[in-house]
DNA sequence: AGCACGCCGACT
DNA sequence: GTCGGCGTGCTC
């Protein structure tokens, strides 16, 4: 007998190891074993068990880690499924599924209070608090949790114990669960029409259940977390479980709160949290003790038994998809998960990928519009101003006075910029220097606060010298504004108003969501902010947002700028008018007749989608056809080119071979990567293009089965979120 | 990924 | 004469 055994390294086969007469019996696929691997033992999963093999010669398995398999069998095929979709070893994708502190040494033993086999009520006063606490526990609590709780001693436990209404028991540490806060319960609202209709689309789906993806299309502030809420409610009626992904940034304690406030059993996944916490919730949901799990991109692999339904939470998030290998969409893995399980997926956003709208329009998916905001609310009325017409100042004549009104009035102000630090490129006004990363293929950035120049790329920093190196001119030009300009500016043009800025050199963890709840609270009345301001907050009183610059994503070199332009805009826009007081939205542009940001303002998606989808039809791009990149960096640039030509011949290779098949295959390039050079290492990629994702990745392996030269770093990325 | 085996420069 | 550079290849 012999076992397929995945390691965790980025080799694309298994090894195959023979099994001990003793472990024949018990070894299970999903286990982890250690197995001799060259001079030292290694731990790899148990992928598969086979009677005969052709390797000559075969090493024994050590030992067994887990007494149950790790991992269940359902994910072990969604693993198979990654590893063949994203070209990566079984063992890499097993890794990646699996929380960092699942793979730990002996867990320790805590004492539990559980409730007795006698059923009856206490008769001393205090040992009746006690009993009444412990009640309220889902989970035996801790002796030390309990006797918190109940604010009793010990004496009283030890009362109850000798009546035999409660037990101290030893529990291994990883399977005491922390009982979850309490919640205050809320009361479901009454659904909007659009609501209801959309529910009852799915409702077949949840109920039965059965596969299906329902595409949910809601403008901001139009309840589609309602939606989640009720269709999770279905699933548990079902007795079946939920998974709820949500963007990283937006899983916050009130999100939490929200699904914590209508449903008991709810787990939560946070990267934030520490390994054994993390392990801690893992294996309550592994053991069927959580009916809702909500977190972010890895959540997709919660352990549940009864997956009944997945909801993906802003679709569209670029945080759904690992920018490492293996480079998955949890969003796409959802769909082949619920497909597996034959459950349903519901995909929420106000600014769907094109990915998503398009297999909605082709009726592969449920297409579900929420059109308009709960509560008879409008949408803000958003403003174009034509920077051309406003030599070149930071704020518009339109947006001063419009923040100068809008603080008058009581409200509250948003000016977004995507941008970081005070000036984008310092140049000397008399030789027309500019300072330049010496690693990277791009200007430094100034950070007037820290004076010094900072290179977004790299990280790479320096001071900002008295004159310039070249003609020792001894002043420069700021050219191109950050966050930390426009805060500069809003204080002199708005002087005395509470101000906060909120971009990752200003906060940082938890100090962000502090931030946010001053301004939610009113305390601050202008939040000044890249996209992390943008996305999915609630601020009622914000009666303006300004956007400072909605151009600068819209010329980055990449086949998704409009997109990225036109949802963020939709973003932002969303957060004006959330209250009584209604709220307007100013969008600054250079491009007012570009139609991704005249869509945004006139909060029309789907036409923006239609023009884009044909602009990407045009130039044959997703999701007109499906992609992959491999990128190549090496610090000798000859070296990354030569690479590049041999693997693209290879590349075409394979692409004729699958053509033979009846799958064609497009491979573009060697071409240097938009941004040439990065950390000291020059780019080049390649790219993939076919109408059917199969051949892609088949011809994709090509990468993997390649060998290059030691100094050149190749990745190779399946369905890229950019092509930089 | 490691980590060995394997052919060409500066040292006790 | 040897120690060691990292280039190439393999791991059940």
């Amino acid at each position: 007998m012999y076992a397929r055994i995945a390691l965790d390294l980025p080799v694309p086969t298994e090894f195959t190891y023979s099994v001990p007469p003793e472990m024949r019996p018990s070894l299970q696929p999903g286990q982890r074993v250690r197995v001799p691997f060259r001079h030292t033992t290694r731990v790899g999963y148990c992928v598969a068990l086979e009677t005969s093999t052709d390797i000559a010669k075969t090493k024994d398995i050590t030992s067994v880690v887990d007494k149950e398999p790790l991992v269940p069998p359902d994910l072990l095929e969604l693993g198979k499924w990654i590893s063949e979709y994203y070209a990566c070893s079984l063992g890499e994708a097993l890794q990646a599924m699996l929380p960092g502190g699942v793979r730990r040494g002996q867990p320790k033993v805590r004492r539990v209070v559980r409730v007795g086999d006698q059923p009856a009520p206490a008769r001393a006063k205090k040992a009746a608090l006690v009993l009444a606490a412990l009640e309220r526990f889902e989970t035996p609590p801790t002796v030390g949790a309990l006797l918190a709780a109940a604010s009793s001693s010990r004496a009283a436990l030890s009362t109850l114990e000798r009546a035999g209404l409660a037990r101290v028991d030893a529990m291994e540490a990883d399977e005491v669960f922390e009982t979850p806060p309490p919640r205050e319960r809320d009361e479901p609202p009454v659904l909007t029409d659009a609501q209801e209709t959309a529910l009852a689309a799915m409702e077949p789906d949840l109920l039965q259940p059965s596969y299906g993806a329902h595409l949910l299309l809601g403008v901001t502030g139009s309840g589609k977390t309602e939606v989640y809420l009720r269709a999770i409610a279905s699933t548990l009626r079902c007795k079946r479980q939920a998974i709820v992904l949500v963007p990283e940034i937006a899983l916050t304690p009130q999100t939490v709160r929200r699904f914590r406030a209508r449903f008991d059993r709810v787990a939560v996944l946070h990267s934030a949290q520490s390994e054994s916490s993390r392990r801690k919730e893992w294996r309550r949901i592994r053991q069927g003790e959580a009916d809702v799990v909500v977190g972010p991109r890895s959540a997709v692999f919660a352990p549940v038994e009864r997956l009944g339904l997945i909801v993906v939470d802003e679709e569209h998030e670029n945080s759904f998809k690992q920018d490492n290998a293996p480079r998955y969409n949890a969003r796409d893995v959802a769909l082949v998960r619920a497909k597996a399980a034959s459950c349903p997926v519901i995909l929420g956003s106000a600014t769907p990928s094109l990915e998503s709208f398009a297999n909605a329009r082709r009726g592969r998916y449920g297409l579900h519009r929420l059109p308009e905001r709960v509560g008879g609310r409008e949408m803000p009325p958003v403003e174009l101003i034509d920077m051309g017409l406003e030599k070149a100042r930071l704020f518009s004549r339109q947006l001063r006075l419009a923040v100068s009104q809008a603080i008058r009035d009581g409200g509250q102000v948003i000016l977004f910029l995507n941008r970081r630090g005070f000036a984008t490129v310092v140049v000397c006004p008399r030789c027309k220097h500019t300072f330049e990363c010496p690693h990277c293929s791009t200007t430094l950035v100034f950070h007037k606060g820290r004076r010094r120049t900072a290179c977004h790329l790299c990280g790479h920093q320096a001071r900002l010298p008295d004159a310039c190196p070249e003609c020792h001119h001894a002043e420069f030009d700021m050219v191109g504004s950050g966050t930390e300009r426009v805060t500069e500016e809003a204080e002199q043009a708005w002087p005395g108003i509470s101000m906060a800025r909120v971009d990752s050199d200003t906060v940082r963890g938890a100090e962000l969501e502090r931030v946010l709840e001053e301004f939610r609270a009113g305390t601050t009345r202008i939040l000044i902010g890249t996209q992390m301001v943008a996305k999915g907050h609630h601020f009622p009183k914000v009666t303006l947002v300004g956007v400072i610059n909605a151009d600068t994503a819209l010329h980055l070199p990449d086949f998704r700028a409009n997109e990225r332009t036109f949802a963020l805009i939709s973003q932002v826009a969303g957060r004006a008018g959330r209250g009584d007081d209604g709220g307007r939205v100013l969008v600054q542009t250079y491009n007012p007749d570009h139609y991704a940001i005249r869509a945004a303002a006139e909060h029309d998606y789907l036409k923006f989608a239609e023009a884009e989808l044909e602009e990407r039809e045009l130039v044959g791009m997703p999701p007109s056809r499906r992609a992959a990149v491999v990128s190549l960096s090496a610090e000798d640039d000859r070296g990354a080119e030569r690479a590049g030509r041999e693997l693209a011949a290879a590349l075409r290779a394979a692409a004729e071979r699958a053509a033979e098949v009846g799958h064609k295959v497009e491979i573009r390039g060697p071409a240097r990567a938009p941004i040439e050079r990065i950390r000291g290492r020059w780019r080049w990629m390649i790219l993939l293009l076919s109408d059917s994702a199969t051949a892609l990745a088949s011809v994709a392996r090509t990468v993997k089965a390649t060998r290059f030269p030691k100094k050149i770093d190749v990745t190779l990325d399946v369905d890229p979120i950019a092509v930089l």
